[in-house]
Formats: structure tokens, sequence, C-alpha cells
DNA sequence: AGCTTAATGCAATTCCTTTGCGTTAAGAAA
DNA sequence: TTTCTTAACGCAAAGGAATTGCATTAAGCT
């Protein structure tokens, strides 16, 4: 179930998400992660949990779109003056983000079978934020990367070892990946 | 909760454990793969709910130990009599089963959070198949390539759009991925 | 064949989930 | 500002899933 687009944002209702969102991560403590309930969520948000069913369906997509809202970048991936390091800094933090405990839930919740539209959602934001740096090295002058061979290259075997062998992606590991776009002179 | 080794493994336990087995394929239709309870499930293996929450857990549980029997290999890679040929043929196939309906659940299900142990054992098998190709290829005298890097740069790549950006990875992709290990003359 | 006990079935209990209905308040209009 | 419409919520009842104690069955061992 895809959490619906409602006609009134204002007052209540957004008070309402916003204190489920916070119960929600209040609760996701990497230990009581897997035995959350709607219940629980509800009483710590301060409303009844037909509230939740109602407006989200389901606990796992009301956790995707927890995971959705928190992987939604605040700011743009930051600018160090250069395209390759620019890259480089964002692999780093992005790795580090999601190899924590949290971020590794995020990134289940965020794949999860329920989360139809969500999850290009979320792999969005990590395309939008590389062509954020292309489009940088452009305004500069400098060659570009090309967005699909970082993703492929770099960006799917961290969230593979994240995922699926649960190897956590060294910083070492992450510029070895990075050394195949740009080459260590 | 991990599946617990079990002391007694002949008769009735292995009758149950085949019946439910079969009774999640036979319910695991794509249209229904959202729906199925547990008591479901139990009804139609002929047993009681409370014997597959007490061997399993859970339903996640239970659907991650199908998939990670179903996701067992019965057999080595084909032998194509060549490395080169015999990793496109096995990356082909592995694509395909993956990308379908239900090697995308199975997918999901391996790398469910609640199957700890599991998502190591079911990557091990790619691991397994890649690591007997090139054994095959020691044999042959032909220089094998690294494992590790095929995991990173093939199969990553493929596991990610199946899992994360939901483009069904093309033969015509993977020709490409595996074109960066053995380059086209 | 007999013994021990793991594994199952049954049933009661608890908790989660769903749903109908009355109430509240957001957004639009007067 | 006031009024109106109705989306969203709270409450409570009903339905269904998950848990658990106890009796029974049968696997594995002697």
């Amino acid at each position: 179930m895809v959490v619906r687009e409602r006609v009134r944002v204002g007052g209540r209702s957004a008070r309402i998400q916003q204190a489920v969102h916070d119960a929600v991560r209040k609760l996701s403590t990497p230990a009581t992660r897997n035995q959350i309930t709607v219940p629980q969520i509800a009483a710590a948000a301060g409303v009844t949990p037909s509230t939740i069913y109602r407006r989200w369906g389901d606990l796992q997509t009301l956790l995707a779109d927890v995971a959705v809202a928190r992987l939604r970048p605040i700011s743009d991936p930051d600018d160090t003056g250069a395209v390759e390091t620019d890259l480089r800094a964002f692999i780093d933090q992005y790795a580090e983000e999601m190899s924590s405990p949290v971020g590794r839930a995020l990134l289940r919740d965020g794949t999860a079978e329920t989360a139809e539209g969500q999850t290009c959602i979320c792999c969005s934001f990590t395309n939008d934020h590389l062509a954020t740096i292309t489009e940088r090295a452009k305004a500069r002058g400098e060659t570009p990367f090309d967005v699909q061979e970082v993703i492929d290259h770099v960006v799917a075997p961290i969230v593979y070892r994240i995922l699926v062998s649960q190897e956590t992606p060294t910083p070492d590991y992450c510029r070895r990946l990075i050394d195949r776009i740009y080459p260590r002179t």
C-alpha cells in the first residue's frame, strides 16, 4: 500500500505525522528494531492505532515512509572544489551512513516489498546527488563522470555488501572502488 | 529468529517440513504473495499454526527458509568449455532467475532483517558457483577471474537493479558488465 | 521391545488488525 | 470573521493472528 496523497496537509494532520515519525525514530533502537508494533508507536505518539492503520496501512509501509523521509537529503553534497574529491567525499559519507544499524534498517525498509513506489524515490536521491556533482563539474569546466557507471560500480557494490553479504564497506574499500573511476596516478 | 538445528530430522518432522515448504510454494503466486498468512499455510500443509510458529518463529523467517531452500543450487553451473563462456552463461541465468517475480521475492526474503545467518548462506551460493567456475578454469590451464571482482562489478549491479532501482537487468546489460572483466576483442 | 523426550496437536489466552460510527478540525466559501 | 463541507481522527466492537500451557505422538537410543 502506498501512502496516499492527502488533501489536508496542515495543522493536526501534520502534527500527527510528525508525532508518529518521531515515535518510530525513538522506538527504532537497533535492539528493539524487530519487536516494535503499531500499538506501541501509537501510544508513544499519543494517537490511536487505527489512525496509523488508516493512514499508512501497515507497519512495513510506515517504516518505509520514515526511512524515505530520513534518506531524503536535507542539503546538496559538499562542494570540495573538484569533481573527484566531491565524489570521494559523497561516497565515503554514503557508505558510512548506510553501514550503520539505522542505515541498514533504512535500506531494508526502503527496498521492502510493500514499498512499491518508494524504492525508486529512495534511489533517486542518490541519483540526484550524483547528478548535482556532475553538474557542478560541468560548471567548473571539468569532465564529468557517468552517473550510471558510478551507480553500477561504486554504489551497487557498497549496497550489496550491506544488504546481502553483510560485510561493512570500509573507507579503504570505497576508495578502491572509486579508483576504478579515477585511477590513481 | 534463526531456524534452530533439530535433533530429530527423520519421519514426521521431515514430512511436516516438506509439507509446509510445499504449501508456501503453492500459495506464493505473485498475486497472493503479500497476503498469505501462517494459518493459511498451516491449513494447506495440514498442520496446526502453532507448529509453524514453534519451528520457524514467524512468517518472515519461514519465507526466508523456503527462499534459501529454493536458491540452494541443485547442480554446478554448466561447463561450456571455457571460463569466459562459463561466466557469461552463469550470469545470464542468474540475472534471469532473480529478475522473475519469484526471484525478486526470494532475494527480498533472503535479505530480510530477520534472516540473520541466512543472507550469508544465500550469497555464499553465488560465491560457490563462481569459485567452481574459477577452479574449472585453473584445471584447464586458463587464467581464472577474481571472484570478488565479479561479485562487486557484475553480481552487485544486477542485484542493485532488481532490489533497489527496480529495473530489469537485460541480457545486453549483463553482457556489458562482463565485458569489463573480459573485454571484447 | 521399552524408554526418553523432541515435536506436534489442541485449546485458551493475549495481542494485533480491521471496521462502523460519531466527533473534530482543516480548507473553502460567504 | 463566520459558516459550511468533509477529510481525518478517536472510540469501541469484532475478527483474526500470535502465543502458551498441557496432553499426545513418535523419533532415536538402549
